[in-house]
DNA sequence: GTCTATACTAGGATAGAC
DNA sequence: GTCTATCCTAGTATAGAC
């Protein structure tokens, strides 16, 4: 195993990439630019990263880290209070999606982007998806929710309607309903108001 | 008035190309590869389109009147009873992402693919998403809905969720709980306001 | 005249060699 | 880092069949 010549390299790259690919989309993104902007030679690039199929994949891995980090964070917040919690996950999409600089979910666009089911990158996204769900699931049955599996994806499917809805219609389109009705989704399903 | 050449060479060429795209995603289909299996000259698709982007916006025009006409059935399906109509947007939704070959709406895949809103693709798209935004708003002002806007925009964020889940965790995903969902929203928003 | 088919330009892609 | 190899892209122009 030789020893790593610049430490941060890998993250380096990965940084810029990950601006790239969110920005303008991972097919319409070139090496060549990742190489340009992070200012490293193609050497390095291809000694981190065999090929680009590999640096989307690591990109999607970032982005799923990031992520649960965030998740972390709210279960944090909103500990002791899974109703509350629960809101807050559909909360959390409309506020990332809010930003100014949302180009889409990234899970969302990388599955558009590549169709294949069978290939890595689809996979990847697929994979942070489903541990999404199974995140509110058990959440949901922390707050003694009547059909836990039931709420738990009705706010994903609310949460999955927010990120795609506003690349299209933006966040004053039907996203802007999206936190009330989550809050009446999980009244309606554990029987006890959200906010006392 | 020199009658038309081939009178259906326009709409062999979008068949074609609607189902390469549909398929395999916009970015990844050549011209090419679209004459090559419509069995086609070069010269006749660039009379028929004058670019890559034109022939993209025309297949999600006929996309467009696709689902219009898919909508139009279903309010005759409906007639008269707006509330069975509303519910059976969301229907029709998870009926079509429930095909076999269902890879991902057209209009949200297009924008994902084309993230630049002043791009004639992207504005094609965000232009039928929001045509079917007022269809459904005018269907919940006909229900009785108390506040119609809001309950038009509660089944836009699940309609989208449906198709952008499913691309990710299939039809047996969070979207089986669709249309119970819909049914519980339309019921309790056409009943009398019980929000003080 | 209308079509298919092919040659060609100019550029960008991934990837690898040095 | 630079340079090369190979491939694919959009788009144009030309050749020839019917």
């Amino acid at each position: 195993m030789a020893r790593k010549p610049t430490p941060g390299a890998r993250e380096r790259i990965l940084d810029r990439a990950a601006c790239l690919f969110a920005e303008r989309g991972i097919h319409a993104v070139g090496l060549q630019q990742v190489i340009d902007e992070c200012g490293c030679g193609k050497n390095l690039l291809y000694r981190e990263f065999a090929s680009k199929d590999d640096l989307v994949v690591a990109y999607l891995e970032r982005m799923s880290d990031e992520a649960d980090a965030d998740y972390a964070e709210l279960a944090a917040r909103h500990e002791g209070d899974p109703a509350d919690h629960l809101v807050g996950f559909v909360a959390l999409a409309v506020e990332r999606a809010s930003s100014p600089d949302y180009k889409g979910c990234p899970f969302l666009t990388a599955t558009a982007e590549f169709r294949d089911p069978d290939h890595p990158v689809h996979r990847a996204a697929v994979d942070h998806i489903a541990s999404v769900r199974r995140r509110i699931r058990a959440v949901a049955k922390q707050a003694g929710a009547s059909a836990p599996a039931d709420l738990a994806d009705r706010l994903m499917l609310l949460i999955d309607g927010v990120y795609a809805n506003t690349s299209m219609l933006g966040r004053r389109g039907p996203a802007r309903a999206a936190v009330q009705l989550a809050e009446d989704l999980v009244r309606h399903a554990t029987r006890e108001p959200v906010r006392p």
